[in-house]
DNA sequence: TGTAATAGTTAGCAAAGACAACTATATGCC
DNA sequence: GGCATATAGTTGTCTTTGCTAACTATTACA
């Protein structure tokens, strides 16, 4: 039987932060690795948004300009990240991993997706397959302009 | 066709902070109303988990006993919680939503639902069906103590 | 009774986050 | 060309978040 957009979004509010209290869980284990869970966001956009510029990475997580620059500042100064000017328009800056974040990055996404997959489980292979077809109704609908997911920022 | 635990992970990995994005902003455009996110989700777990103690919310939304006795003094001194002494074990206290702190969470709740549903209101009925089975689905495995779904914290 | 363990708070520090004010570059209009 | 305006980032300053360590108060236990 069909449900309500209304009913859905309940649902969705409902067990959404549910799952993220695990993700975020994760994150804050990676502290071990020198990053909080706001640095690990900002290193996960630039991974997946590469060469994109300051104002860009500040409006996709979240946060104000200044907030974002002093962010960027803490990941440069631990060489996990580079600022460069951008050519042809000298006022933007792009962001790009270095070797070192991305690698950095890759363990803590492994690690963050072994203990997700742990967590799954549990589930059958048809309950696995409902989540799945669920994941690409809502990727279709909250990330518009990209054609594959894969893990995303934030 | 069934799918694995492994990619049906990789997948939550990859929507679920897109999903959040959209939340988290709901949340931050609430600060009009006085409340920084961390303290959302504060107020949310107290609405949640009504008389739990300061322990409980710190394991709960992942801060320190330190850091949530603060958030909470945030809380209480906007009138919006009340500590009280457990009676029976005087080490403990217990939070409580305030008529106000109801209040606000409600205005708050309503607000980011109506948000979501408009953005699921592109989806057919079978979709918003599919999506509420995954729902179901990973709500009886991270929240498994609980025996109905609704609005959550964090 | 007196020693653990448990629940919270306080102190002190670093990072996150906001706004306002600033610099530097680019655009646009006469 | 030349000045007004807009855009991209940075810096200053403040509050909040978040940590660890050290403390108080209460309870459990042996």
């Amino acid at each position: 039987m069909p449900v309500s957009p209304k009913e859905s979004a309940g649902q969705l509010l409902g067990v959404m932060p549910l799952v993220m209290r695990a993700v975020r869980a994760e994150m804050r284990s990676h502290r071990t690795l020198g990053l909080s869970v706001p640095q690990f966001r900002a290193l996960a956009f630039t991974h997946r948004h590469p060469g994109a510029s300051l104002s860009a990475g500040a409006e996709h997580i979240g946060v104000t300009l200044p907030t974002m620059s002093r962010l960027v500042d803490g990941l440069v100064k631990r060489k996990l990240v580079v600022r460069r000017s951008h050519p042809g328009d000298r006022r933007r800056i792009t962001l790009d991993l270095t070797a070192q974040g991305q690698a950095l990055w890759q363990t803590a996404y492994d690690f963050t997706h072994a203990s997700m997959t742990k967590q799954l489980s549990g589930l059958t292979g048809s309950q696995c397959a409902a989540v799945s077809k669920a994941m690409h109704i809502l990727f279709r609908l909250f990330a518009p302009g990209m054609t594959h997911e894969g893990p995303s920022d934030s």
